[in-house]
DNA sequence: TACAAAATTGCATAACTTTGCATAAAAGTT
DNA sequence: AACTTTTATGCAAAGTTATGCAATTTTGTA
């Protein structure tokens, strides 16, 4: 029996049971269950089934195809996002990284807003494809899933060609004395181009992010022009970033 | 008797019992099983058959068409997916534009593919990040919403930094006399340079954009290495396709 | 028709796949 | 925490397939 006729049955009386265990089609078949586990894993790469403990069962019907994540947002990222609006003006040139929280400012952006946004973070493609009238430049690079970020010299070469109105960093560390950092190298870098060629720096930071560092400097919160965070601008939690020229909102 | 006949007479049995096997052919037609072997390989690279061990099966037969993915994709796109898997080998780079097409092929790739994907369409970004041995390299520029894919002078300028092993175009009109053709310029230069950095051009064209044009011509059919279709590669609507060199399948 | 060039064939052999078993690692269960 | 079951991995035997080669057949050309 051919391999490909073992598959068929399977998929076969997948479809008629939802669910399949590697005995029952060990002794079906006559071949050893190490056999069908083996047919059973070439399915799964081929994303026909859904393995599990003991066999497979069907597919569950999830495409993971346009992932909104920004959909499961904290509250504390939805704060972020309301101070933020106060700096975007129709009209404008912004440069977004990468992070969450600056998804949710795209997400929370007016439908009508008029804006081009220059960006390496792919999250906020789906978000700003539902805007008519913000025109989205994609900075180029090697992708990083995790991140969801494209990086690597072209990255930082290509925001070099733009000057932006005001430049949202996410994804950073803060800390009074050590300046803004960053976990990955790369993203240091772009980060550095982007502030360069920005004539506003916003950094967001939530609380968590706050007297945090990370391996990789950015810059120092001098060169800094407003910080935002989910906390009351009055907290105490940010007097230590007082007297740094800083806007606290 | 003609090699053509032993070719009728397997594509026939195999119509009849959806598989064939190298012995049984070779007691039938009086020749060795080498020579079966090497006829079934010449319809197989023409997409007539899919190969297994021991013999072949028809391209419905094959599990992998067993489409209950998540892809919401029309058969004829899952067709062109299955046909262009022979042409992608673990360890290559390769090309890839716009187009849904494109994306039902990096929907069924195996999970544990090992490639380098170079593209400006950002449909494929969530597709392909499902698959852990897959790098992504984004080629940037001005995101068009409406194509889903990103164009510009800095796109074809990056393109141009990479040699990959084939290209897979999508999203384009073709003709027999007009050759391959796009909707917009931008995208119409973007795969020229493409074909010019790729070693092998691929191009997948469903039944509808056969023998139809668009305002902006991409190149000369002569250019083409593989024509990818959802028919099958003897059918009537592609005689004027041969003749120029182009392996159809 | 005769000849050279090209294609086709079967064979030998090397490379690769598949399979079931043994064992180690991981995941559940009590 | 100890035990059982299940899964992954490595291995060797058997089987299958690709490749190069030489002999043969076919094709094209003079």
């Amino acid at each position: 029996m051919l391999k490909e006729e073992r598959f068929d049955h399977i998929i076969n009386l997948l479809k008629k049971e939802n669910k399949v265990s590697y005995d029952q089609l060990a002794g079906e078949l006559h071949v050893s269950e190490d056999t069908i586990r083996r047919d059973i894993d070439a399915l799964y790469q081929n994303g026909l089934l859904s393995k599990v403990r003991g066999g497979a069962i069907t597919l569950a019907k999830n495409p993971l195809s346009f992932q909104d994540r920004s959909s499961h947002l904290s509250e504390g990222k939805e704060a972020i996002a309301l101070k933020a609006r106060q700096f975007i003006k129709n009209g404008q040139t912004i440069f977004m990284d990468g992070g969450t929280t600056v998804c949710a400012i795209a997400a929370s952006l007016p439908l009508d807003s008029n804006l081009r946004v220059i960006t390496n973070n792919m999250a906020l493609i789906p978000i700003l494809s539902n805007f008519n009238n913000i025109e989205v430049i994609v900075l180029g690079g090697k992708y990083n899933r995790d991140t969801q970020t494209n990086s690597g010299l072209r990255t930082i070469d290509e925001a070099r060609e733009y000057i932006a109105d005001c430049y949202f960093m996410g994804a950073c560390a803060l800390h009074h004395e050590l300046g803004v950092t960053s976990v990955f190298n790369e993203e240091a870098s772009i980060k550095r181009a982007m502030i360069s060629n920005a004539k506003k720096i916003i950094v967001l930071g939530n609380v968590e992010k706050l007297s945090t560092t990370e391996p990789f400097r950015v810059c120092d919160l001098a060169q800094v022009n407003v910080l935002i965070t989910d906390l009351p601008s009055d907290s105490d939690l940010l007097d230590s970033y007082r007297s740094l020229g800083i806007r606290l909102i």
